[in-house]
DNA sequence: GCCGATTTGTCCGTATGTATC
DNA sequence: CGATACATACGGACAAATCGG
């Protein structure tokens, strides 16, 4: 049950490239044939179409029409043996995923934190590291910290399962945005004993901070991957190239 | 000279925040008023709010208003040494930036080299291999492949300046939109005699597909990055978290 | 708990500009 | 030049969510 209606002509048009009904290079019935084929406005055409541009799906060109840009090989040859994430993943290539908790504590935000986090000093919060398998073999370790005041109630046993189904289904929170910084930093001696990183010293570190549907920051993360386990993909726009 | 009104209010906005006349966690003045401050209808300030979202500026909550959530922590603490991109950190750090090609050769795509890269077979393209310095220190090695019949004319001389000007000032082609993708990958032998990684063995890796304003792809690079000069960020929005 | 005011979310229709063919 | 197709902008209507009295 999507809510709107340009949601809904999004996903449709989202599969229909996906199965490469339209197909690579190819041009889009013009707006004008889809207000048709989903009886709506051409407005709500032009915003499932911009959606699509935005994940790198179609480009929009003047004068001539919508283009699809979409390449199945994106998730054949372009990727060798790398993944997108741990959850996708998991349910991807139907691995049994695991969860180990490493540490449970509950923290106060010092200056120390604060500056590495966004987390006002004083601000009391979980303090979660977990060990991320995928058939039994260690490939993600997570720092994560969540502010207790937002998302009270973590117990060892939640952090086990799934913080954020219990965020969502339990404390009927919405997730709504999430900044994060990817870089390649040496191993610790902590990853060392986690991840078996074998003769690689690097490791791809990501770090995020989730704000809820207030606008408020709850989390802040450190994921720490094994390189063969990590593989980031994005899609850049015209306005943010050009600035 | 923006061509659009709604850019001008979206960078209007934008410096406003940075500059921290609206600051983290504060509420913007409602639609309503910004209608007014900048003469314009409803739907052309909410274009320009979705854009400040959308690079992670602000977050609209239904029945509230639009709130603040960049944080000039950005640029500060959080980032310890890492660059964005080439160019950026070289303006940005006015660092002396230096590019030397290495190789400079035509070539026609394989097989290999189109699952590889996407390049149908039989393409003909320019091959450059070059490699980045700041203040004298080598930090990125490039390989890039161009598209000879999308960009004609490519020579070593340019290749030592900016292909990127070259193609916008020279060629008059638009650069619309770029696919990429990171990953963690060991150190080869060419890395080592370019690069001087030292003790690492893992370098930050960076493969992009560029396309044009006609929706066709004329680039394919792979940037591999020296860890310290390597620092990439993002924001995710529900649309993309969910799906 | 309800109601009304405020604010964002969705959708529609129309007009005009710009680029391509 | 005219037809087609996307780009920008305006205006209006109603729904959904929040908040204060």
């Amino acid at each position: 049950m999507p809510k709107s209606k340009y949601t809904e002509i999004y996903k449709d048009l989202k599969l229909r490239i996906e199965s490469e009904e339209y197909e690579y290079q190819s041009i889009l019935p013009p707006e004008s044939a889809l207000v048709v084929t989903y009886d709506c406005s051409r407005n709500t055409v032009r915003r499932a179409l911009a959606q699509l541009a935005e994940i790198g799906y179609v480009q929009a060109i003047n004068g001539v029409g919508v283009r699809v840009v979409y390449q199945p090989i994106d998730k054949a040859s372009f990727v060798i043996g790398g993944i997108e994430t741990f959850k996708e993943s998991a349910s991807r290539n139907k691995l049994n995923s695991n969860t180990e908790v490493i540490m449970f504590a509950e923290i106060t935000a010092d200056e120390r934190i604060q500056s590495r986090t966004g987390f006002k000093k004083g601000t009391e919060l979980y303090y979660i590291q977990r060990l991320r398998k995928l058939d039994g073999k260690p490939c993600i370790l997570d720092i994560n910290m969540f502010d207790k005041s937002i998302v009270p109630g973590i117990t060892e046993e939640i952090a086990n399962k799934s913080i954020y189904e219990y965020i969502e289904n339990e404390l009927h929170m919405e997730i709504a945005m999430s900044k994060r910084k990817m870089t390649v930093e040496r191993v610790t001696e902590v990853d060392m004993k986690c991840l078996n990183p074998g003769d690689y010293n690097c490791l791809a570190v990501v770090t995020s901070q989730t704000f809820n549907g207030m606008g408020l920051m709850f989390e802040y993360t450190q994921s720490r991957h094994l390189p063969e386990y990590f593989c980031f993909m994005d899609t850049a726009t015209r306005a943010e190239l050009h600035d």
